[in-house]
DNA sequence: TATCAAGTAAGAATTGTTCTCATCTGAATA
DNA sequence: TATTCAGATGAGAACAATTCTTACTTGATA
């Protein structure tokens, strides 16, 4: 998807939500557009204060939060300190290189896994989503 | 496992580590060796403190940490704010209830997914564990 | 262009975690 | 049993990520 797809689909689905287009919220979604890296808070801070130095950091925390509210992003945790937010809305796993923090999407042509009822205590419970994460060691850091 | 062998085992693998069984880390390991659930440092600092009351939160930390890298526990972050701990050595998976926060074990008897090396770039990766992370939500929050 | 709900900057507050350092102790050894 | 010291500890400071507060500003609508 190109940049200014994306881009429109943010504004297309903010109006929607009624989030109001302000400059620093375009900040962030030019960030948002151009990458498919897994940013954290400060990352798009960083990134979007050139642009606009007045940025503060508690203004992104509380747009991102909005955005995955709204079903802009979701949330991805790895485990670090920083929650990072995924713009990718597709199905997909995360590949995690263990050793520089580094991410990939994984997508999957086939998943199947069957649960031991025996071991395991599911009984009525709704599972809604499935989450695999691949851990390792990356190609740089192989 | 019993309790007595649980504790056992977190005892010779700490003498084996050249940990010494010092009162705080015996107060940490009975909490250990009697549950099944994925304690916070704080859940195991506020009940080893019941017996321990001079326990420093910090002593709890610190000996959390050695137990990982002596092999006693794995990490489990389930992206709340806080670490969890699992005592759990065996390969097995997680259900997350999304309301409550509860997590269970999931243990499976099939597993088979095949990565779709066009749309994944993990060219050159190795891949060490998988985690499969199941959410949604548990009976009581049915 | 007037209105006001929504958004903002700045910094204080909170929370989970790590660090520092002076002191203490488990356990190996004599 | 007494000695010794690497390893362990408590207390609080430091730190980093995040959330909250407050007074001010602004975009969108009428």
């Amino acid at each position: 998807m190109g940049k200014a797809k994306r881009l429109e689909m943010l504004m297309d689905k903010s109006r929607e939500k009624g989030l109001k287009l302000t400059p620093q919220r375009m900040a962030i979604f030019n960030i948002l557009a151009v990458t498919d890296q897994h940013l954290t808070v400060d990352d798009i801070y960083k990134k979007a204060s050139v642009d606009y130095p007045m940025l503060s950091p508690a203004t992104v925390y509380r747009n991102m939060e909005q955005m995955v509210d709204a079903g802009l992003l979701t949330h991805l945790d790895l485990g670090g300190p920083s929650m990072r937010y995924d713009t990718n809305l597709e199905e997909h796993h995360h590949f995690v290189c263990d050793k520089c923090g580094k991410v990939a999407d994984v997508y999957l042509k086939e998943f199947d896994y069957e649960v031991d009822p025996e071991k395991s205590s599911l009984d009525n419970v709704r599972v809604d989503s499935r989450r695999l994460y691949l851990h390792g060691v990356c190609k740089e850091c192989g």
